[in-house]
DNA sequence: CCTACCGATCGGTAGG
DNA sequence: CCTACCGATCGGTAGG
Protein backbone atom coordinates (compact mmCIF):
# COMPACT_ATOMS: atom_id res chain seq x y z
CA UNK A 1 0.00 0.00 0.00
CA UNK A 2 2.75 2.37 1.23
CA UNK A 3 4.54 1.19 -1.49
CA UNK A 4 2.34 1.68 -4.11
CA UNK A 5 1.35 5.38 -3.30
CA UNK A 6 5.17 5.96 -3.24
CA UNK A 7 5.18 4.48 -6.97
CA UNK A 8 2.09 6.83 -7.80
CA UNK A 9 3.68 10.00 -6.58
CA UNK A 10 6.82 9.17 -8.53
CA UNK A 11 5.41 8.59 -11.13
CA UNK A 12 3.22 12.08 -11.32
CA UNK A 13 6.47 13.85 -10.29
CA UNK A 14 8.50 11.97 -13.44
CA UNK A 15 4.87 13.29 -15.72
CA UNK A 16 5.31 17.02 -14.03
CA UNK A 17 9.43 16.80 -14.80
CA UNK A 18 8.41 15.57 -18.15
CA UNK A 19 6.16 18.02 -19.64
CA UNK A 20 8.33 20.53 -18.31
CA UNK A 21 11.11 19.18 -20.75
CA UNK A 22 8.98 18.75 -23.25
CA UNK A 23 8.11 22.66 -23.01
CA UNK A 24 11.57 23.90 -22.95
CA UNK A 25 12.86 21.49 -25.30
CA UNK A 26 10.61 20.01 -27.25
CA UNK A 27 9.57 15.91 -27.04
CA UNK A 28 12.27 14.53 -29.50
CA UNK A 29 15.16 17.03 -27.78
CA UNK A 30 14.31 16.46 -24.36
CA UNK A 31 16.42 13.27 -22.87
CA UNK A 32 15.69 11.04 -20.43
CA UNK A 33 18.74 12.02 -18.32
CA UNK A 34 17.29 15.58 -17.63
CA UNK A 35 14.05 14.63 -16.96
CA UNK A 36 15.51 11.62 -14.46
CA UNK A 37 17.90 14.65 -12.94
CA UNK A 38 15.17 16.82 -12.38
CA UNK A 39 13.22 14.03 -11.03
CA UNK A 40 16.76 13.34 -8.57
CA UNK A 41 17.24 9.58 -9.91
CA UNK A 42 19.01 7.73 -12.58
CA UNK A 43 17.41 7.69 -16.40
CA UNK A 44 17.34 4.36 -16.09
CA UNK A 45 15.50 4.29 -12.81
CA UNK A 46 13.15 6.29 -14.76
CA UNK A 47 13.06 3.76 -17.55
CA UNK A 48 11.62 1.13 -14.21
CA UNK A 49 8.64 3.30 -14.27
CA UNK A 50 8.34 4.34 -17.98
CA UNK A 51 9.70 1.80 -20.21
CA UNK A 52 10.09 3.87 -23.52
CA UNK A 53 10.62 7.65 -24.41
CA UNK A 54 7.42 6.99 -25.97
CA UNK A 55 5.48 5.85 -23.01
CA UNK A 56 6.27 8.79 -20.94
CA UNK A 57 4.96 11.22 -23.67
CA UNK A 58 1.71 8.88 -24.07
CA UNK A 59 1.54 9.98 -20.05
CA UNK A 60 1.83 13.30 -19.89
CA UNK A 61 -0.67 13.98 -22.83
CA UNK A 62 -2.72 11.85 -20.85
CA UNK A 63 -2.31 13.65 -17.91
CA UNK A 64 -3.21 16.64 -20.18
CA UNK A 65 -6.54 15.03 -21.11
CA UNK A 66 -7.82 14.51 -17.97
CA UNK A 67 -6.93 17.76 -16.68
CA UNK A 68 -8.72 19.08 -19.59
CA UNK A 69 -11.87 16.61 -18.95
CA UNK A 70 -11.74 17.86 -15.26
CA UNK A 71 -12.27 21.44 -16.54
CA UNK A 72 -14.80 20.60 -19.38
CA UNK A 73 -17.34 19.52 -16.74
CA UNK A 74 -17.38 23.41 -16.02
CA UNK A 75 -18.62 25.13 -19.08
CA UNK A 76 -21.30 22.72 -20.11
CA UNK A 77 -23.47 23.15 -23.17
CA UNK A 78 -22.24 24.85 -26.87
CA UNK A 79 -22.67 28.68 -26.78
CA UNK A 80 -21.16 31.96 -25.35
CA UNK A 81 -19.85 30.42 -22.59
CA UNK A 82 -18.01 28.34 -23.92
CA UNK A 83 -16.22 30.88 -26.01
CA UNK A 84 -15.78 33.09 -22.50
CA UNK A 85 -14.10 29.77 -20.91
CA UNK A 86 -11.37 29.86 -23.61
CA UNK A 87 -10.88 33.55 -23.12
CA UNK A 88 -10.65 32.65 -19.17
CA UNK A 89 -8.07 30.16 -20.26
CA UNK A 90 -6.19 32.46 -22.08
CA UNK A 91 -5.94 34.91 -19.26
CA UNK A 92 -4.83 31.85 -17.10
CA UNK A 93 -2.58 30.84 -19.38
CA UNK A 94 -0.89 34.12 -19.01
CA UNK A 95 0.38 33.24 -15.90
CA UNK A 96 1.57 29.45 -16.58
CA UNK A 97 3.78 30.11 -19.59
CA UNK A 98 5.36 26.58 -19.33
CA UNK A 99 1.93 24.94 -20.24
CA UNK A 100 1.79 27.42 -23.00
CA UNK A 101 5.02 26.34 -24.59
CA UNK A 102 4.04 22.44 -23.35
CA UNK A 103 1.55 22.68 -25.96
CA UNK A 104 2.68 25.15 -28.92
CA UNK A 105 6.49 23.10 -29.07
CA UNK A 106 4.67 19.70 -29.11
CA UNK A 107 2.04 21.10 -31.62
CA UNK A 108 4.58 21.95 -34.08
CA UNK A 109 6.80 19.19 -33.65
CA UNK A 110 3.91 17.06 -34.28
CA UNK A 111 3.06 18.22 -37.46
CA UNK A 112 5.01 15.47 -38.92
CA UNK A 113 2.64 12.39 -39.23
CA UNK A 114 5.28 9.74 -38.28
CA UNK A 115 5.59 11.93 -34.80
CA UNK A 116 3.86 9.89 -31.89
CA UNK A 117 2.03 13.07 -30.93
CA UNK A 118 0.35 13.71 -34.48
CA UNK A 119 -2.92 11.40 -33.80
CA UNK A 120 -3.12 13.08 -30.34
CA UNK A 121 -2.51 16.63 -31.70
CA UNK A 122 -4.96 15.74 -34.64
CA UNK A 123 -8.17 14.72 -32.58
CA UNK A 124 -7.35 17.43 -30.50
CA UNK A 125 -7.61 20.14 -33.15
CA UNK A 126 -10.87 18.56 -34.52
CA UNK A 127 -12.57 18.49 -30.98
CA UNK A 128 -11.63 21.81 -30.43
CA UNK A 129 -13.39 22.98 -33.99
CA UNK A 130 -16.32 21.27 -32.94
CA UNK A 131 -16.85 22.76 -29.95
CA UNK A 132 -16.55 26.35 -31.17
CA UNK A 133 -18.42 25.53 -34.13
CA UNK A 134 -21.23 24.23 -31.94
CA UNK A 135 -21.02 27.28 -30.02
CA UNK A 136 -20.62 30.35 -32.54
CA UNK A 137 -23.92 28.07 -33.92
CA UNK A 138 -25.62 27.83 -30.81
CA UNK A 139 -25.11 31.89 -30.66
CA UNK A 140 -26.19 32.32 -34.44
CA UNK A 141 -29.31 30.59 -33.64
CA UNK A 142 -29.82 32.93 -30.78
CA UNK A 143 -29.47 35.79 -33.15
CA UNK A 144 -26.20 36.91 -30.95
CA UNK A 145 -23.51 37.14 -34.27
CA UNK A 146 -23.32 39.62 -37.02
CA UNK A 147 -24.79 39.00 -40.42
CA UNK A 148 -22.72 37.50 -42.48
CA UNK A 149 -20.70 35.56 -39.65
CA UNK A 150 -20.38 31.59 -40.66
CA UNK A 151 -19.53 29.60 -38.00
CA UNK A 152 -17.82 26.91 -39.37
CA UNK A 153 -15.31 29.64 -40.67
CA UNK A 154 -15.32 31.23 -36.87
CA UNK A 155 -14.42 28.20 -35.40
CA UNK A 156 -11.18 27.43 -37.50
CA UNK A 157 -10.27 31.27 -37.31
CA UNK A 158 -10.55 30.87 -33.30
CA UNK A 159 -8.82 28.13 -32.25
CA UNK A 160 -6.13 29.10 -35.39
CA UNK A 161 -6.05 32.60 -33.44
CA UNK A 162 -5.42 31.05 -29.49
CA UNK A 163 -2.73 28.85 -31.08
CA UNK A 164 -0.62 31.76 -33.24
CA UNK A 165 -0.94 34.26 -30.14
CA UNK A 166 0.59 32.00 -28.27
CA UNK A 167 3.65 31.90 -30.31
CA UNK A 168 3.93 35.24 -30.49
CA UNK A 169 3.59 35.84 -27.02
CA UNK A 170 5.78 33.67 -26.44
CA UNK A 171 8.41 35.59 -28.40
CA UNK A 172 7.60 38.75 -27.13
CA UNK A 173 5.58 38.59 -23.95
CA UNK A 174 5.36 42.36 -23.74
CA UNK A 175 4.33 43.26 -27.34
CA UNK A 176 1.23 40.58 -27.20
CA UNK A 177 -1.87 40.89 -24.89
CA UNK A 178 -3.46 37.54 -25.37
CA UNK A 179 -6.62 38.11 -23.77
CA UNK A 180 -7.42 41.45 -24.71
CA UNK A 181 -6.85 40.29 -27.94
CA UNK A 182 -8.97 37.46 -28.11
CA UNK A 183 -11.96 39.24 -26.26
CA UNK A 184 -11.37 42.13 -28.53
CA UNK A 185 -11.87 39.60 -31.79
CA UNK A 186 -15.37 38.17 -30.27
CA UNK A 187 -16.56 41.44 -29.90
CA UNK A 188 -15.82 42.05 -33.51
CA UNK A 189 -18.25 39.33 -34.34
CA UNK A 190 -21.30 39.90 -32.20
CA UNK A 191 -24.42 42.04 -33.33
CA UNK A 192 -24.10 44.11 -30.40
CA UNK A 193 -20.20 44.40 -30.32
CA UNK A 194 -20.16 44.12 -26.48
CA UNK B 1 36.18 31.88 -61.59
CA UNK B 2 34.85 29.23 -62.36
CA UNK B 3 35.97 27.72 -58.82
CA UNK B 4 34.12 30.55 -56.73
CA UNK B 5 30.73 30.07 -58.97
CA UNK B 6 31.17 26.82 -58.08
CA UNK B 7 31.30 27.31 -54.93
CA UNK B 8 28.41 29.56 -54.54
CA UNK B 9 26.65 27.17 -56.17
CA UNK B 10 27.32 24.24 -53.96
CA UNK B 11 26.34 27.08 -50.66
CA UNK B 12 23.16 27.41 -52.10
CA UNK B 13 22.47 23.64 -52.75
CA UNK B 14 23.35 23.27 -49.05
CA UNK B 15 21.40 26.23 -47.85
CA UNK B 16 18.15 24.65 -49.78
CA UNK B 17 18.89 21.20 -48.21
CA UNK B 18 19.56 22.92 -44.69
CA UNK B 19 16.06 24.63 -44.91
CA UNK B 20 14.15 21.35 -45.90
CA UNK B 21 15.97 19.46 -43.06
CA UNK B 22 14.51 22.47 -40.34
CA UNK B 23 11.40 22.11 -41.62
CA UNK B 24 11.57 18.41 -41.56
CA UNK B 25 12.99 18.13 -38.20
CA UNK B 26 13.65 21.38 -36.61
CA UNK B 27 16.79 23.13 -36.08
CA UNK B 28 18.36 21.13 -33.33
CA UNK B 29 17.18 17.79 -34.63
CA UNK B 30 18.55 18.41 -38.15
CA UNK B 31 21.76 17.09 -38.33
CA UNK B 32 24.79 18.22 -40.08
CA UNK B 33 25.30 14.80 -41.32
CA UNK B 34 21.88 14.47 -42.51
CA UNK B 35 22.08 17.64 -44.74
CA UNK B 36 25.52 16.72 -46.05
CA UNK B 37 23.99 13.80 -47.09
CA UNK B 38 20.72 15.24 -49.24
CA UNK B 39 24.10 17.36 -50.93
CA UNK B 40 26.13 14.88 -51.80
CA UNK B 41 28.99 15.43 -49.10
CA UNK B 42 30.62 14.74 -45.60
CA UNK B 43 28.96 16.65 -42.88
CA UNK B 44 32.90 17.66 -42.34
CA UNK B 45 32.76 18.91 -46.07
CA UNK B 46 29.68 21.26 -44.93
CA UNK B 47 31.71 22.80 -42.62
CA UNK B 48 34.31 23.56 -44.70
CA UNK B 49 31.63 26.15 -46.45
CA UNK B 50 29.65 26.68 -43.32
CA UNK B 51 31.71 26.98 -39.72
CA UNK B 52 29.24 25.64 -37.40
CA UNK B 53 26.08 24.82 -37.26
CA UNK B 54 24.91 27.81 -36.26
CA UNK B 55 25.97 29.54 -39.43
CA UNK B 56 23.95 27.41 -41.77
CA UNK B 57 20.69 28.42 -39.85
CA UNK B 58 22.34 32.21 -40.07
CA UNK B 59 22.43 31.58 -43.79
CA UNK B 60 18.95 30.05 -44.00
CA UNK B 61 17.37 32.72 -42.29
CA UNK B 62 19.40 35.20 -44.40
CA UNK B 63 18.28 34.12 -47.83
CA UNK B 64 14.56 33.99 -46.57
CA UNK B 65 14.91 37.62 -45.92
CA UNK B 66 16.18 38.28 -49.22
CA UNK B 67 13.60 36.60 -50.85
CA UNK B 68 10.93 37.97 -48.97
CA UNK B 69 12.39 41.96 -49.73
CA UNK B 70 12.42 40.58 -53.14
CA UNK B 71 8.37 39.87 -52.98
CA UNK B 72 8.16 42.89 -50.33
CA UNK B 73 8.54 45.34 -53.61
CA UNK B 74 5.52 43.95 -55.20
CA UNK B 75 3.30 44.86 -52.80
CA UNK B 76 4.13 48.58 -52.05
CA UNK B 77 2.47 51.32 -49.66
CA UNK B 78 0.72 50.01 -46.91
CA UNK B 79 -3.12 49.16 -47.42
CA UNK B 80 -5.59 46.50 -48.31
CA UNK B 81 -3.60 45.73 -51.62
CA UNK B 82 -1.33 44.53 -48.82
CA UNK B 83 -3.28 42.31 -46.86
CA UNK B 84 -4.51 40.75 -50.58
CA UNK B 85 -0.78 39.92 -50.60
CA UNK B 86 -0.28 38.32 -48.02
CA UNK B 87 -3.60 36.20 -48.86
CA UNK B 88 -1.90 35.25 -52.28
CA UNK B 89 1.04 34.06 -50.49
CA UNK B 90 -1.00 31.71 -48.03
CA UNK B 91 -2.66 30.65 -51.69
CA UNK B 92 0.91 29.93 -52.57
CA UNK B 93 1.98 27.98 -49.54
CA UNK B 94 -1.06 25.95 -49.54
CA UNK B 95 1.37 24.50 -52.30
CA UNK B 96 4.53 24.57 -50.71
CA UNK B 97 4.10 23.18 -47.48
CA UNK B 98 7.74 22.86 -46.99
CA UNK B 99 8.20 26.32 -46.55
CA UNK B 100 5.31 26.63 -44.34
CA UNK B 101 6.72 23.52 -42.33
CA UNK B 102 10.31 25.48 -41.97
CA UNK B 103 8.72 28.58 -40.53
CA UNK B 104 5.97 27.20 -38.25
CA UNK B 105 8.97 24.96 -36.78
CA UNK B 106 11.54 27.29 -36.07
CA UNK B 107 9.31 29.90 -34.90
CA UNK B 108 7.93 27.31 -32.27
CA UNK B 109 11.59 26.22 -31.71
CA UNK B 110 12.98 29.55 -31.06
CA UNK B 111 10.36 30.79 -28.34
CA UNK B 112 12.89 29.90 -26.17
CA UNK B 113 15.30 33.32 -25.43
CA UNK B 114 18.77 31.33 -26.14
CA UNK B 115 17.54 29.86 -29.35
CA UNK B 116 19.92 31.02 -31.84
CA UNK B 117 17.00 32.62 -34.23
CA UNK B 118 14.93 34.07 -31.53
CA UNK B 119 16.21 37.53 -32.39
CA UNK B 120 15.11 37.21 -36.29
CA UNK B 121 11.63 35.89 -35.23
CA UNK B 122 10.83 38.16 -32.86
CA UNK B 123 12.01 40.72 -35.19
CA UNK B 124 10.28 38.86 -37.66
CA UNK B 125 6.97 38.90 -36.25
CA UNK B 126 6.91 42.74 -35.23
CA UNK B 127 7.67 43.95 -39.05
CA UNK B 128 4.58 41.66 -39.91
CA UNK B 129 2.73 43.64 -37.27
CA UNK B 130 4.59 47.11 -38.24
CA UNK B 131 3.39 46.62 -41.69
CA UNK B 132 -0.20 45.16 -41.06
CA UNK B 133 -1.15 47.68 -38.72
CA UNK B 134 0.24 50.52 -40.89
CA UNK B 135 -2.18 48.89 -43.44
CA UNK B 136 -5.57 48.54 -41.40
CA UNK B 137 -4.79 52.23 -40.38
CA UNK B 138 -4.75 53.05 -43.86
CA UNK B 139 -7.69 51.47 -44.52
CA UNK B 140 -9.73 52.78 -41.43
CA UNK B 141 -8.69 56.26 -42.87
CA UNK B 142 -10.15 55.78 -45.90
CA UNK B 143 -13.51 54.32 -44.21
CA UNK B 144 -13.22 51.20 -45.89
CA UNK B 145 -13.02 49.72 -42.47
CA UNK B 146 -16.15 48.72 -40.06
CA UNK B 147 -17.15 50.93 -37.14
CA UNK B 148 -14.95 49.89 -34.27
CA UNK B 149 -12.17 47.95 -35.54
CA UNK B 150 -8.94 48.78 -33.54
CA UNK B 151 -6.01 48.38 -36.40
CA UNK B 152 -3.81 47.52 -33.51
CA UNK B 153 -5.52 44.66 -32.55
CA UNK B 154 -6.73 43.38 -36.13
CA UNK B 155 -2.88 43.44 -37.39
CA UNK B 156 -2.16 40.97 -34.04
CA UNK B 157 -5.03 39.06 -34.87
CA UNK B 158 -4.10 38.65 -38.27
CA UNK B 159 -0.52 37.71 -37.95
CA UNK B 160 -1.79 35.44 -35.57
CA UNK B 161 -4.53 33.78 -37.33
CA UNK B 162 -1.81 32.99 -40.40
CA UNK B 163 0.64 31.25 -37.95
CA UNK B 164 -2.26 29.20 -36.91
CA UNK B 165 -3.67 28.25 -39.67
CA UNK B 166 -0.31 27.27 -40.79
CA UNK B 167 0.17 24.79 -37.50
CA UNK B 168 -3.26 23.56 -38.24
CA UNK B 169 -3.37 23.25 -41.72
CA UNK B 170 -0.23 21.19 -41.35
CA UNK B 171 -1.64 18.54 -39.17
CA UNK B 172 -4.65 17.81 -41.11
CA UNK B 173 -4.33 19.46 -44.25
CA UNK B 174 -7.81 18.19 -45.47
CA UNK B 175 -9.83 20.09 -43.03
CA UNK B 176 -8.27 23.24 -42.79
CA UNK B 177 -8.32 25.99 -46.30
CA UNK B 178 -5.98 28.82 -45.11
CA UNK B 179 -6.74 31.23 -47.91
CA UNK B 180 -10.53 30.79 -47.53
CA UNK B 181 -10.39 31.13 -44.23
CA UNK B 182 -8.39 34.72 -44.31
CA UNK B 183 -10.18 35.78 -47.36
CA UNK B 184 -13.56 35.02 -45.14
CA UNK B 185 -12.12 36.67 -41.70
CA UNK B 186 -10.56 39.66 -43.66
CA UNK B 187 -14.15 40.34 -44.94
CA UNK B 188 -15.82 40.12 -41.23
CA UNK B 189 -13.81 43.51 -40.93
CA UNK B 190 -14.63 45.27 -43.77
CA UNK B 191 -17.31 48.29 -43.83
CA UNK B 192 -18.85 47.03 -46.97
CA UNK B 193 -18.40 42.88 -45.99
CA UNK B 194 -16.81 42.01 -49.50
C1' DC C 1 15.19 1.57 -8.23
C1' DC C 2 21.02 1.40 -9.29
C1' DT C 3 25.55 0.49 -11.85
C1' DA C 4 27.52 -0.66 -15.87
C1' DC C 5 27.28 -1.14 -20.33
C1' DC C 6 25.80 -1.25 -25.62
C1' DG C 7 25.68 0.67 -30.40
C1' DA C 8 24.43 4.83 -32.61
C1' DT C 9 24.80 9.55 -33.38
C1' DC C 10 26.08 14.26 -32.49
C1' DG C 11 29.05 18.90 -33.65
C1' DG C 12 33.51 19.96 -34.35
C1' DT C 13 38.78 19.47 -35.29
C1' DA C 14 43.36 17.83 -37.32
C1' DG C 15 45.73 17.23 -41.14
C1' DG C 16 45.92 16.78 -45.55
C1' DC D 1 36.56 19.16 -50.15
C1' DC D 2 38.00 14.00 -47.67
C1' DT D 3 39.39 10.53 -43.90
C1' DA D 4 39.94 9.82 -39.37
C1' DC D 5 39.19 11.03 -35.14
C1' DC D 6 37.56 13.42 -30.48
C1' DG D 7 34.53 13.82 -26.30
C1' DA D 8 29.75 14.06 -25.30
C1' DT D 9 25.28 12.38 -25.37
C1' DC D 10 21.47 9.54 -26.75
C1' DG D 11 17.64 5.52 -25.76
C1' DG D 12 17.66 1.20 -24.17
C1' DT D 13 19.26 -3.39 -21.84
C1' DA D 14 21.48 -6.76 -18.44
C1' DG D 15 21.65 -8.06 -14.08
C1' DG D 16 21.02 -7.29 -9.79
Amino acid sequence: MVGYAKGRVRREDIIAAAAAAYGESGYRQASLRDIARRVGISHSGLLYHFPTKEALLTAVLERRDAVDAARERLHGPPGAAVLRSMVSLAAHNTDHPAIVELYSRLAAEAVSPDHPAHGYFARHYRRARDLVRASFTAMAEAGELRDGVDPDRAATVFIALMDGLQVQWLTSPDEVDMTATLRTHLATLLRDGS
